[in-house]
DNA sequence: GGTTGCTATGCAACGAGGTGCATAGCAGGA
DNA sequence: TCCTGCTATGCACCTCGTTGCATAGCAACC
């Protein structure tokens, strides 16, 4: 189970309360991991009495108080034991592609529709992630390539980049793959 | 829920035992949707006491009886029915990019064995796909492009095909971005 | 002044998914 | 001869994930 560890890197990045873990999981991280406030509330409380992250109640104005949480050595641990250990590669969900092999004993072509809200989903994450990507990464140094003048690599910089760039590929191959959908689709229309 | 209608595709497709439906989900269909065969039999008789699948006892030579499951009408109807309405874009769960996020506070380095070894998975899924590309989609008829004379189109087939081919893009661009991943830990290994 | 919406946390219940284990006959190898 | 492994089905249990609901103060809008 990775959610606590998804939730114990978040907290590594910046502390914060189960509200803005959520909130977070809603936008960056929930592209590669979704999580309800419910089940971070839970997992925090589980968390806390294992002791692996610590609680700091924070007063506010004009809002309810806020428990932010940060981690302890005891989840830096259990992180570092997770990722050592290895893991199976994803098990995968594809409720689209059940669809398709579906249509074949439906009607194909009532799936176009389906398929170009997809499409369009897909294509405003790529849109989404690219101005992310410009806005925090930026463009690269240029002038002879990277160099140590460029100071230290940043290590959490570079490995969140990284993992943006597979969002961005993934998006991508999903929308030239749609379009195979849909011209296949388009193909049992025409010939009815 | 889409287990239930992955399996009513997957009978429909060719009806079977839940034995029979298990081992299908760890080859073709597990690539793109995965079950347990306890989720299977579960889920099997609840949809034959809803009258969505039909049983037949088969009995067999030198090996225990099974149930031989066909869709009926309500399961078709049901089918249908999930075919039209529309679903969220799947929620994603990718372990390995919490890992890589997570290694930026502890060793990037130590992360390069499991990278590797996810790389080589989805190889050997790559290789596997083609194969099966090759043994059941073949070369294209070429000559002239598709015409009528091809016969009608098979719709089963073809959409079967366009998944395969979704699956095929999937493994490439996975295989890519891992070299991605492995270039910018391996400047981290270089960099200490 | 009432409604809507945001921040912030949480309980209760249900459904989905996964692990371990059990049964049971037959085949094949050590 | 024993052990392993395959076909075939299933129970019990536990965890994970989701939905609905509740509370509660403040801000903004109509």
């Amino acid at each position: 189970m990775a959610l606590d560890h998804a939730i114990l890197v978040s907290l590594l990045e910046k502390p914060g309360s189960g509200y803005e873990l959520a909130r977070r999981f809603e936008r960056s991280i929930g592209y590669f991991w979704t999580a309800t406030h419910q089940q971070i509330y839970r997992v925090l409380k589980r968390m806390e009495g294992d002791g692996w992250v610590d609680v700091r109640d924070v007063p506010q104005h004009g809002r309810p108080d806020k428990k932010e949480y940060s981690v302890a050595d005891a989840g830096r641990a259990a992180l570092s034991a997770w990722l050592a250990a290895p893991i199976e590669p994803e098990s995968v969900r594809h409720d689209l592609a059940v669809k398709i092999r579906g249509a074949a004993f439906d009607d194909p072509a009532a799936l176009v529709g389906e398929v170009e809200r997809h499409r369009q989903v897909h294509t405003d994450r790529l849109a989404h992630y690219l101005a992310g990507e410009a806005r925090d990464f930026g463009e690269p140094p240029a002038e002879g390539g990277p160099s140590a003048a460029d100071g230290p690599l940043d290590a959490e910089r570079e490995l969140q980049h990284v993992v943006l760039r597979g969002g961005i590929a993934y998006e991508r191959m999903m929308i030239v793959w749609l379009d195979d959908v849909l011209a296949t689709l388009g193909r049992f229309e025409t010939a009815r």
